[in-house]
DNA sequence: TACCCTTGCGCAAGCGATTACATGCAACAA
DNA sequence: TTGTTGCATGTAATCGCTTGCGCAAGGGTA
């Protein structure tokens, strides 16, 4: 019935070894031979057993994709560009999300990995995330996307480089009163929210500005998230003129909390995120733009890399994609 | 090294065989034995070789998704969904993107597919896309999500039903000059798009109102083509007082188109979407609400049926999932 | 007591590749 | 001529499970 790589070893008159190289471009193959067997494989329209391979070899030719989140732009986007490149390299792509925050149950990714993918992409973990932790251990390949962590090659963003340029942006419009809404509580923060938040900090100790506690806030990252935030900073006295909101979903729910109060953003407070959201630009909203989709793109390229040259690590300890300041309407002089 | 089947078995004085049906749960095993079983292996902390399970059963234990976009809201939604419900049965998800009508250039999913899974979750491929009747003859169980298509089960919303609630929404409020904007030309409309005018179709006759083709444009299926669409409709010279947006995506570019000429959703002209999307609140845009991670779900789990009870049809030809009205700021009743 | 079923388990034959090792042959140098 | 070397190929062990079949023991039934 389904034919196997002994038909196609019969019907060219070789031995399955031979097949086995011919087909997979290995040296040592005759050219004749080879051109022989690939002709007599695609007329027999043979399909190589993946798990029968994968047995042999010990290899499964796929990568496992761990994230939070697959429905979030952010997620998805990345999840896009690595997904590319994979299917170029003619990998399969385990798709794998593992409980996050926000209490969305799921099981330990680690055990659903093992001897399933021959290397790992993690997309925004924790780095002290335990199950990133669980993750390592197996001691595969693996690449991070979105965090750092020492000793594990990864892709970001200088986040603090972000923070900082999107609060310089609100101080060189003339702001000095200048609020900050994040994901999470500060001691908590991932360690990108983290150096967004540092950026901020430098950029207002540079401009000899307060930091003052009383205008940072923190929520979910998420639309409501945002929201809620953005609501808590409203009703305090000490109103700041300008807000860096450290994700553009959550500068999203800032902007709805802004108009609930009546208030325009960019006239009566400006706003800045940071990601350039695909809404970003119709929501007028200025950001720091990050390219999300490439560092799916180069996660996985460089976890290829790794994997061809054997475990070895492939030079790229950690690698930082540029950002860019995208001014729009939600930002403008302080009045 | 790695510990086998072997390992287990002779550390529980079974045989291989035994330890296979134990842990797999298999009837035929005494209690005592299997709780022994068991516990060896968590013991010698074993893993299954999913290579060797498969290469023995001609089972994969995965099931692959098919999908022309991942990073968009719908798609994203719906792998959301799906993957929820593979990882609670244990399957492996295998994601693929297909090549789609914008051009973005893939491999043909079905030799992809082939001896790799189980079963195949399309989504949103349009039915008469040649991919997907290359992956159908594969001959594996498959079930579509978004579109319909004979013979093959799949979960939708009810298009038509819709199309005519939005449409009849906006008559509701008065309008007679209602117009359209679709995500490709009628013709070539995947049935989803082509269900949900003649949804619109229906409730204008119904209304004694005329169906005037030139208050209908089309263009991609994302907020550049809806702005696109709206653009168009603006300057045409019979121009509608409410329009009928077959996406929120499309329906957020025709909001910014809008923006554009200095007029005011819901104020000027009345914009309804269909879906729902996240952001469709942050907007303030009415919309025909579609469940759409849950369509992905019930998807899931029909397949999972499909593949438990043999590849019997699973009794459910189409789901139709009901969809519901959500009025917001951006419909208002004729000036 | 004799017979039949059921239950629990082991035996061993696959499943379909990969790959270390062996082999044969031609070319080439000594 | 003979010994080396290297290339192209074949042989067969191996990867780690699943599963059809057979067998023994125990319990019911006639």
């Amino acid at each position: 019935m389904t034919i196997t790589i002994r038909d196609v070893a019969d019907a060219a008159g070789v031995s399955t070894a031979t097949v086995s190289r011919a087909l997979r471009g290995l040296a040592n193959v005759d050219e004749q031979t080879r051109a022989r067997v690939q002709q007599v494989a695609v007329d027999l329209d043979y399909v190589i057993s993946p798990s029968a391979s994968r047995l042999a070899s010990g290899r499964t030719g796929s990568i496992g994709v761990v994230t939070p989140y697959i429905a979030r732009w952010f997620f998805a986007t990345v999840l896009s560009g690595v997904e590319g490149v994979l299917q170029n390299a003619g990998m399969d792509l385990l798709l794998m999300s593992v409980s996050s925050a926000d209490g969305h149950l799921r099981l330990p990714p680690a055990p659903r990995l093992r001897r399933r993918v021959d290397a790992v992409l993690a997309i925004s973990l924790p780095p002290d995330d335990p199950q990133l932790t669980e993750v390592l251990a197996l001691g595969m390949p693996t690449s991070l996307i979105g965090t750092q962590r020492a000793g594990v090659p990864g892709v970001t963003i200088d986040d603090v480089q972000a923070g900082r340029m999107a609060t310089q942006h609100l101080i060189n419009l003339g702001h000095t009163s200048i609020g900050v809404i994040g994901g999470y509580q500060v001691d908590a923060l991932h360690t990108a929210e983290h150096d967004r938040y540092r950026g901020y900090v430098q950029a207002m100790q540079t401009a000899n500005l307060p930091v003052d506690r009383n205008r940072e806030t923190y929520g979910y990252f998420t639309v409501t998230g945002g929201e809620q935030a953005m609501t808590q900073l409203l009703t305090h006295p000490n109103r700041p003129t300008a807000v860096f909101v450290m994700s553009d979903e959550m500068a999203f729910g800032a902007i709805r909390a802004m108009r609930a109060h009546g208030l325009t953003p960019g006239k009566d407070i400006s706003i800045v995120g940071v990601d350039n959201h695909d809404l970003a630009e119709l929501l007028d909203l200025s950001t720091v733009a990050q390219p999300v989709a490439d560092m799916g793109r180069i996660a996985a390229e460089s976890l290829l890399v790794q994997l061809r040259t054997g475990a070895a690590n492939s030079g790229l300890e950690s690698l930082q994609l540029p950002t860019q300041l995208i001014v729009r309407g939600s930002t403008a002089p302080v009045a």
